[in-house]
DNA sequence: AAAACTCGCAACCGCTAGCTC
DNA sequence: TGAGCTAGCGGTTGCGAGTTT
């Protein structure tokens, strides 16, 4: 509970009081929308108070970037889309607006709650500090490739069937209030293309050596392996390094960022059988890990 | 059936960089 | 130049929904 009152200075001591916090209501989600739709955004203080809303400008703001703007994407996070961050974050850090640019529809709050509640509980569950790069070298050995099974199992079945059935529509319509947006499964998102994963095949790296195209080719095995504890002590190895171009996903069609090229994704090809008590001690409940509920 | 617990996410807070005057 | 203000960032919290006991 929180019991210390900051003053804005935007407003007198009266103003602050009658100030309302907590969750919005549709009425001022609407006035909100509406202010904006005339008046353009900027100015948040002075905007609440002209559209007549008994909020900060802070928290005007953060409704309408976080929830009601338009290009707000609501749902689940499509596998590239954690691939993303999980690359993104490896680089850059908890700097979750600067990963957020390159998730179009995404803010960094969102990709902040994923990370926090996704990757740091199975970080808690491997016993390994989620900042260091131990646990970034585990999720690139184990979790890069599971979702890439992902996107490749996505890819499949949406050549198969419509979007409209796919778990990949996320669970949007329980969410509330807000303007329901409407969203395409991203791997269905740009019918130029057979699917994102020839995509990357075609033009990374990763596919272009033979080993790796035999582990695409593999990945449903595979994946049974990361999945199965007794996989930890089997004898496979993998000992190519695969490279996955990230520019090659296209975002929803918003265009590349410009500093994405040459993203590595690296599978490690030493020590990871016998990885010690990460190995021996637990394996990635990929269930938790993969984000849609069943 | 209901109490206890867990989880995910929206919204809040404090801090600070950058802008204006 | 520095004070005041705004926008934006990252960390934290509280609530509601779902799950377990």
């Amino acid at each position: 509970m929180r019991t210390t009152k900051k003053m804005n200075t935007s407003f007198n001591e009266e103003e602050f009081d009658q100030l309302k916090r907590g969750p919005w209501t549709l009425e001022e989600d609407n006035l909100l929308i509406r202010y904006i739709t005339c008046h353009g955004e900027g100015r948040w203080n002075s905007l609440a108070k002209s559209a007549g809303l008994k909020r900060t400008g802070k928290s005007c703001r953060l409704r309408w970037l976080n929830y009601l703007k338009p290009d707000t994407k609501r749902g689940n996070l499509t596998p590239q889309e954690q691939i993303l961050i999980l690359e993104l974050h490896s680089k850059w850090g908890n700097r979750w607006s600067k990963i957020a640019q390159h998730l179009p529809g995404r803010t960094d709050n969102e990709i902040k709650n994923y990370w926090r509640t996704r990757v740091q509980k199975q970080a808690r569950h491997l016993k390994i500090d989620s900042s260091s790069k131990r646990f970034v070298e585990e999720l690139q050995r184990f979790w890069m490739p599971r979702l890439l099974e992902k996107v490749e199992q996505t890819s499949s079945s949406s050549s198969t069937s419509t979007a409209s059935t796919s778990t990949m529509e996320t669970d949007q319509n329980k969410l509330s209030p807000g303007p329901q947006i409407e969203q395409t499964p991203f791997a269905v998102s740009s019918p130029t293309r057979p699917s994102n994963i020839e995509h990357i095949n075609s033009s990374s790296n990763f596919f272009a050596s033979s080993s790796s195209a035999k582990m695409l080719s593999q990945l449903p095995e595979m994946s049974q392996f990361y999945a199965d504890t007794a996989f930890y002590n089997s004898s496979l190895q993998i000992n190519d390094t695969y490279n996955l171009d990230i520019s090659e996903f296209d975002m929803m069609g918003f265009g590349q960022p410009d500093d994405m090229s040459n993203l590595n994704f690296q599978v490690a090809d030493t020590d990871w059988i016998s990885g010690g008590d990460l190995a021996a001690d637990t394996y990635w409940n990929m269930d938790e890990l993969w984000q849609f509920k069943k």
